[in-house]
DNA sequence: TTGAACTGTAACTATACTTGTTACAGTTAT
DNA sequence: ATAACTGTAACAAGTATAGTTACAGTTCAA
């Protein structure tokens, strides 16, 4: 259970949302699609809402919808909002009195980074819509 | 402790024994540069290893060395040794009544192997001399 | 041929992260 | 007022990594 698909999870909500509108959905219904529980959406949800990628409303008839169109939602932004945004981890404190303890840490994160960038440039080249377009003729 | 800092720690011991040549270098000494138990680092090799990356030597005077010359070392095979290769994971079952859960699937599997591809392709870029040569000029 | 010095690996603990779940306070339409 | 939502805290369960101890197996050298 433990495997951080948030990014997929969001894909998958975010897409859901954009199916219907301005409609508001409900955290219950989006769970039975992706099937798991209406918590756990509602987390999601939470962080794609300070992300600004969604809008919710709360009390009776409430629930949430995009806040901006499928094709103003690049999948980065989705990326950034729920994911650690780091394909690899830096290891802790190496030896400082060896040569390449001393100097590794730098060289490797300038490769986390490069890394890192092809990521958000491969997604970069998607939006939401390009999504529902994928699931609609699929 | 838990970040899964295996390729960082992968290229840290390899460019430590690339600084050795021929010579065979103790687990114990890259504990030491590592900051780490010797053991970590012993199943770190084993897994290196099995990628023909390196040669160890079991018994008196044993230790461990690369069975390749650094400039024939992509640090896409490093990567591939030590990491699931996956920069995100697909979420399980989507319910299939919907038409989102019932698709969402087979896209979020091309997605993920464009950005995984993405990733191999960055690393293909670069060799276990590259880092060397980064080290040694920092 | 004995002993010292290694690797390889199993087993266990500690830590931490993700998911799933229950519970409940706060909000809103009817 | 009440029913129907969201937001979030709190906790349990499952799993992955790191660190550690222990020990079997291998090799060299005296």
């Amino acid at each position: 259970m433990a495997a951080n698909s948030q990014f997929a999870m969001a894909i998958h909500v975010l897409t859901l949302l954009a199916r219907s509108g301005e409609e508001a959905v409900k955290s219950e219904y989006v769970a039975g699609s992706v099937n798991t529980n209406a918590v756990v959406i509602r987390r999601l949800l939470s962080q794609l809402n300070q992300a600004g990628l969604v809008a919710s409303q709360t009390g009776a008839f409430g629930g949430t919808r995009l806040a901006k169109t499928p094709d103003a939602i690049n999948l980065v932004d989705v990326y950034k909002a729920v994911c650690c945004g780091e394909v690899f981890a830096l290891h802790g404190s190496p030896n400082r009195d060896c040569p390449v303890g001393r100097n590794i840490e730098a060289v490797l994160c300038n490769l986390q980074k490069e890394i890192d960038s092809s990521v958000t440039v491969a997604l970069a080249r998607y939006t939401l819509a390009d999504v529902m377009e994928s699931v609609e003729h699929a």
